[in-house]
Formats: structure tokens, sequence, C-alpha cells
DNA sequence: AGTAAAAATGCAAACGATTGCAAAGTTTTT
DNA sequence: AAAAACTTTGCAATCGTTTGCATTTTTACT
């Protein structure tokens, strides 16, 4: 088959473009980043040169000279023995917010995650100037390289609970408060047994579950013990634990606070097989209010967190840790969405 | 708040390691990479330098010097006045596979779209020295950009319709066959009135809506033009286009070959909320498989593309561009994968 | 016209790694 | 022990842009 010829050859250089314009490297250099040093017609004269001989900037050249890349590297921190990855359109939904903040900004996004990049985080990305910094996507269980990359001095911002006291700024929604309001929302409904579906050794996860313990709390219920169903986040480990917990023990809750949507769906799956009524014998409560939330069948209410405006903060606190001015961690809007998966008064 | 000192002033250079090792620049470059060139001895000597003082090189002024980058642009082509971007979960799933593809041949992937990239991609990613070469995820309704940048002699490949000539390699699936045997299935199921759900103008669409009509040829069955649902490939469309209709012309229909799991979805919702019977009433076959279909109630049938051997032979494809081999479009397996939505004889 | 000030441009030295070729060092051969 | 052959290392140029400073050109003012 076909080969085609790599004509990359004959790639117009600076040095060239001054040339056609008859003016020094230099010159054409500032006059295309409109360099007031430049007269205006000298400017223009070389940027139209520019645009018609389809010239633009070598970048490794320009980022060995200015030391700055333009980029960032967006970490996706996964879970090592989980696929939460390509499962879980939260994470990438994020993602997708990112690219945009970051081009909004002039900035590129050069995309990793924790499974790839060696564990130098720092003398990875930053040191070897592949990013100007890095942008990591969700906490982990551990953050000891998230750690030990902002202890070497690189910028970094974290996607996470923003609670927690960290050496660098951290973005999330307020996980307490949106699981302390699902969870009252169940209760308020009248479930008396609202399960937790997560993982609590993850810091977010764990802002969640003293959510849900507090919701307990107000409402003047002892939630039991038995209640906390330890799993990892995927869909798949839901629907293994709800169909093993009522293989076991039957029906022994009436509500269920999921600590993400996958997580949700998975067990509202496993329910609906067992023709288990929801709302009406389990009521159910997701956790980030995936595209597909509403389009189940019923349509599953959840946490909603604003991902757009939480990109942006993440872009502006690493951009402000370029400058060296001073960040802060923020929390975004967070709101609970009340679909029929919850909703057991009928109108 | 805190400000944290950025001390990356003391960044070792080659010239520094060089010097701790006693030796000259060129070795140390040479030790790093192990040439055969360096004694045994002094190549451990300098690696384990290296290491100890989380030396790394510099991409920028290697990138400068060897002009090659080892970075890949992947470039989600959207369409323009959807958002699929953010919706649909089988884009991300192809960008975390070739994430993974491209990392285990020593590449690192630079996210982008077609809203902000500029419009000549030839010169901003591969001229400018960002990327060695790019995939376009996605044919679009319109390929000249593409077309465009394959003209001017860059490495591309392309996710799409295998089936077209290009002058570039494209990988994809069998749409033609696996929308044929989708619909096949249905009409093998005694559907007598197969709505098809999608949008024709798109050239991987428009191959399904072949297949999909090559399905009725074989069964002898002529296809009603008014079965030919033309939408944007969101839920949202799909779940608008099903009320619509219905509203308009009663239930005139009793299968579904939607175009993507996200339009079946949203088909799916706005029959159940009509308290239309799944399958039997209207049975549905989607699209990708994407990780919520089996989570659906009914769970979704719908047609698989292996998109993780298709991230690799994009990858391939590329890098045999970039060593001037002859390169191939390619066909990956393409299954289509049987769930209740559609099985209408029950066991 | 002559000088001072301002505006526009050019020089040349970085930035840090890579690599062809020459030089130095070591071993083998006669 | 000298020459030949081979191994190991270093020199120096190069990749293309950027930028502090010097230089030239233009404008302004007396």
């Amino acid at each position: 088959m076909p080969t085609r010829p790599c004509n990359l050859d004959t790639k117009l250089t600076l040095a060239g473009l001054a040339k056609l314009a008859g003016v020094s490297a230099s010159t054409a250099s500032r006059a295309l980043k409109d360099s007031p040093l430049i007269k205006l017609e000298t400017r223009l004269r070389v940027q139209q040169l520019a645009q018609a001989h389809n010239y633009s900037v070598n970048t490794a050249a320009s980022r060995l000279r200015t030391r700055k890349t333009h980029v960032v590297a967006v970490i996706l921190n996964l879970i090592d023995n989980t696929e939460q990855s390509t499962t879980d359109p939260f994470l990438l939904k994020i993602v997708g917010d990112l690219n945009q903040a970051l081009n909004a900004r002039g900035y590129e996004l050069l995309l990793s995650n924790s499974f790839m990049a060696s564990d130098d985080w720092a003398n990875y990305f930053i040191h070897s100037q592949r990013a100007d910094g890095m942008i990591v996507v969700g906490q982990g269980k551990s953050t000891s390289k998230i750690d030990q990359a902002a202890a070497s001095g690189v910028p970094v911002v974290v996607w996470g609970d923003a609670k927690t006291q960290a050496a660098y700024p951290i973005v999330g929604g307020d996980n307490f408060e949106g699981c302390r309001q699902a969870t009252a929302h169940l209760l308020a409904g009248g479930c008396e047994r609202v399960l937790f579906l997560g993982d609590p050794g993850h810091a977010e996860m764990q802002e969640r579950h003293r959510g849900y313990l507090a919701a307990h709390a107000q409402a003047a219920i002892e939630p039991a013990s038995d209640l906390t169903g330890s799993i990892d986040i995927t869909s798949r480990a839901a629907y293994d634990y709800i169909n093993q917990r009522i293989k076991q023990n039957g029906l022994d809750f009436d509500g269920i606070a999921g600590v993400s949507d996958m997580v949700a769906l998975g067990a509202l799956k496993a329910l609906k097989e067992r023709y288990v009524s929801i709302p009406g014998d389990v009521a159910i409560v997701g956790y980030d209010d995936i595209p597909l939330a509403e389009l189940m069948h019923p349509a599953l209410s959840t946490v909603r967190q604003d991902t757009q405006q939480a990109a942006n903060f993440m872009v502006e606190q690493l951009l402000r840790q370029f400058d060296g001015q001073p960040w802060h961690s923020e929390v975004v809007d967070t709101r609970l969405i009340i679909r029929r998966s919850s909703s057991r008064a009928r109108a």
C-alpha cells in the first residue's frame, strides 16, 4: 500500500522568514509577538509573510530558550487494582473540562495516568521540561507521589477533597455536605436503613462517609455499622456486593447512598434483576451526575459537582503558582439533584 | 495562604552530570542511552550518578536537536453543534486506550479537539514540533482538515470507517457489517418496522445505514423511507425524536437500530416513560458497548468494537509512517452483543 | 543646522542535548 | 618494541528561538 513522502525538510525557519522580510531574526521574532519595539509596518509585513509561508515557531527551540512549555500534565490518579479509568465517565468529563480551561488560557494538555508515568512525577514531567505544572485528578488512596512532587517545589493542583490540608491547592466538591444532603434526603423519604456504598479508604470518599454519618446524627438515627459497604468504586463491585449481600442477609436495607453514579448504577441493576422496586423498596442516590444518570429508569438521583467551574479553578490555581502568587484550595458548587430513584412521595 | 518556592533553579544539566562523573558531556549522553561505544563501567557510573541526583534530560533541548518529540497529538474531531464530547463515553474510552498503546511504545499523548486547535493542523502540531504525528478520532462530517494535513505530508491516522479511501490509514470497526448484523438480528426477532436512528451525513454512520439497508434486502423486506430518523448523535436528540415521533405517529415501529449506545439509551428512556415494553413492543440495539449498556434494565444489546486492538493498530500505522514504511487501513473486530433489550424469544 | 532624545533594528550569546569525526588510550600482532 | 587494530573518550558544531545590550535611524527641539 501507499507511502507518503514527508516533505518536512523544507521547513521554514525564523531566520529564513527574517531574510524574506529583509530584517534580522531578532526583529522577526519580536514582530511575530507584536512587540511594540518594532515598527507597526514591519510587524505587519513579517506577520503576513509568516502567514503566507505557513511559518510556525519551533516550540522545541522556544521552550528550550524560554524555559516555559505552556503545557500542563494532567495525571489520572487511578486506583491500582480497579480499572476505574476506562469505566468512569466522570474522570473523563473532568479531563474534557480541563482541556477546555487550559486551552482558554493558552496551555496544552499532556494526558497521563498514574500507571504510566514514572514514579517521580516532578522529575519526569517538570524537570525534564515536558510540562510547566501538573494537575492530578483524584487523590487516590495515598497522596505520597503527589506530596513528594509538591515537596520538590513543582506547581501542582489536585482534584480531590478540598478540606484536606496539603502543601498544594485542592479543588473539589463539598463531599461531606454533598453526601450529607443525599443521605438526609433518603432519611427524610422514610428510609430507615441506608447503605453506604464506597471505599472510605479514599480521602474524598471518607468525607462522603462522614457526611453520611452526620445526616444520621442530625436525624437522631444510629447507623448500624453493617450498613457501610466498603467496595471498589466500580459498578461491577457494587453489583456483586448487592447480590452477595441479598443472598446472605436478604434485603436488609431500604436506601443506598452511592459514592459514584457508577456504583449506584451497579447496585440498581442488581436490585432490578431481583425485582426490588425502586424507589419503593429501596431508594437510591448516586454521585457525579454522569450523563446517563438521567437516562436511567428510574432516573437516578445524584449529587452534581460543577466540573467546569472546578476546571477553571484548578487552572487558575496552577497559573498562580507559576507566577509565585499565593494559592488556596477551593470548594466548587455541589448540588443534590433529586430524580425518580429516590422520590418516594408520588405526585 | 501559602506560597511555595520553586527551587528549580538548581536543575542539574547534562554537563553538570558529566562533570560529576568526570567525563565529557558527550560521553555522559551516550552512557545514559546505553551506547555500546562507552565502556560498561563508565556507563554504569554515569547512570547511577544520574539516578542519585535526579537527573533527567531536558526534552526541549533533546527535541530541538533530534527533531523528534515522541509525542502524538490526539485530536477529538467533534461535530460542531453537538456536545458529543463530554457526553459520549465511547470517545473517551478510545482516548484511554490510545494513551495506553502510545505509552507502551514510548510516546506521550497530547490531547486536543477540533474546536481548540487552529485549523491548520499540520502547521500547528507538526511543523511547530509539538508532536511527531497525529491521530484523529472521528471523521466528522467533513474530512477536509484531515485531508489537508495529510496532503502536506504529516503522519496521520484516523479512527473512522476503514473502507473509506483516503491518503491516510483509517482504523475502525466494520460499520456496515456491524449494523447489518444488528438489524438482521432485529428482523429475525420478528421486527417488521425497524427504525434507524443516527446521522447518515457522517461517514461511519452512513456505512451503518448501508448495513441496515442490506439486512433488509437480505430479509426481502422493503424498509420504508420514513424509518430513517436522522438526528444528532446524542441521547438528548434521540429522546426528543422518539417523543416527537410517537406523539405524531403513535408507535409506528417495533425495533430500533441506534447508531450509538447513547442514542439507543435516549430512545430507551423515552419509550420506558411511555410504558412501551422492551423488547416486547420495541426491540433495541445500540452501538459501542459502553460500560453502562449492560447496566441498563433491560441490558442493552449493542455492537462492540475492539477499541484496544484499534488503538494498537492506529499507533502502529502511525509509527510506520514515521519510518516511511507503507501503511494500510485496518478493520478491527466487531461483534454483536445480544442482551435483553432485543431478546424476544424468552428461554 | 546641530544636538539630544526617542524609536527601530541588529549582534551575539545563551538554552541543553546530540553526534560525526578526531584524538587519546589500550590491546594485539609481528 | 614498534606498528597495527581496536576501544574509549572528547571536541565542537548544531538544532531554532529569544533577549540584553549596542547600534543605527528617525524625530524633536533649540
